[in-house]
DNA sequence: AATAATTAATTAAACGTTTGTTTAATTCAA
DNA sequence: TTGAATTAAACAAACGTTTAATTAATTATT
């Protein structure tokens, strides 16, 4: 599917207002506004505020998609190195698709939306089975130790980056972070949680320290 | 604040529809259908929705709160045993009161109502502190080691347990669990994640496996 | 103890806004 | 000249809240 720069912009005046003020907390007015188009140019182009919703979520997972195939297959690089790389790479991800990460947490837990409830259902099985295939690799490999709870690393990864990500207002007021600025802060977040993540991991997975 | 038995109808009924269909996708119409009362009892009562989520809110907060004090003062029990408790507790509350946890998880993204994130702020600091506390005993007595990330391993706490709680269905699914009965699901969550995040946090208190 | 007076609870209806969507007319581009 | 893009206006439906009338419960007075 191509879009106009026209149709861009309203997807994305509504993927920032969506995820600040919710998809019911968001009128089609405020998206026209916030887009700089005409009320009726919404309806006219995606028949619907839901069918925008929908199109603007599957424009967006497009580039929020992990790149893990070429990576995980290369043939050189040692087991907890590409788990160290998948790390840092959904941590990138989740961190400079804030807006849309804030989507999906609300929509996973809504479960409204059919279209979008498959679409998240979709990458997380995916990644799951990504993940899987690595895990098996580092213990066929007899580096990775045998009783692994693949689902449960996979919530403790999901869920402290997601944590850390959608509370980072309370983090950085509760840990005297104010004086950073916002690059330098999403600079310290991103370090901390791979430290942080690697460790884990590392531990989980090996029994080295 | 005491409430007549009416008011906590409608203040459940509102905690459940917010939970599932958040603030804004849940009209005074549905609370009072749901709650069996008239659609101007909710004004009457709270002055206003808003004012009613707040009420509900600071009424479930009540509940939700981890009682900490009294088991990290009692001086028999090891800090690792202690943390182990702290953990248990807070699978269960979450657990329990997972309508309510979905209403925290949305609210501290959104951060609209000031009242409810002063809340929030307030829980979280709370815990922080707590737990900071007994991390500093553990220290002192040589069990735990000295650097201890602690705001990452309360990221890595919550955030395991919440996106669990709020990915269940998914969680169900992938795993091939759909055969489980309702309540021995939830058994299956909260034993799952005892003994993972104990693993986890074993491993990085202490040097032992 | 019975009645009157007062307050609280409950109701259906109505209020003015805002909502998402559509219309019909107009402008623009091919 | 034809079809796409754009517009202001209008639409009915749903929204949160208020009103005014009625019923129930409580308190005061005899």
């Amino acid at each position: 599917m191509e879009y106009s720069d026209k149709q861009v912009q309203i997807m994305e005046a509504a993927e920032t207002l969506f995820a600040v003020k919710g998809f019911n907390g968001t009128s089609v007015r405020d998206i026209s506004e916030t887009a700089g188009v005409n009320l009726a140019m919404i309806s006219y182009y995606f028949g619907s505020k839901e069918k925008l919703f929908e199109a603007m979520f599957a424009y967006r997972s497009e580039f929020f998609k992990l790149q893990l195939e070429s990576m995980l297959q290369n043939k050189e690089l040692e087991p907890m190195e590409k788990m160290y790389q998948l790390i840092d790479q959904y941590i990138i991800r989740l961190t400079t698709h804030q807006r849309f990460h804030r989507i999906m947490v609300r929509e996973q837990m809504m479960n409204n939306n059919e279209f979008i409830t498959a679409q998240i259902h979709g990458m997380k099985s995916r990644n799951q089975g990504l993940i899987r295939q690595l895990i098996r690799e580092g213990q066929d490999k007899k580096i990775f130790k045998e009783d692994i709870d693949v689902p449960l690393l996979m919530m403790t990864m999901f869920g402290t980056v997601s944590q850390l990500v959608t509370t980072q207002h309370f983090y950085k007021e509760t840990n005297g972070l104010q004086s950073l600025s916002d690059s330098e802060f999403q600079e310290h977040i991103r370090t901390k949680l791979s430290q942080h993540l690697k460790k884990i991991f590392n531990v989980i997975l090996t029994n080295e320290e």
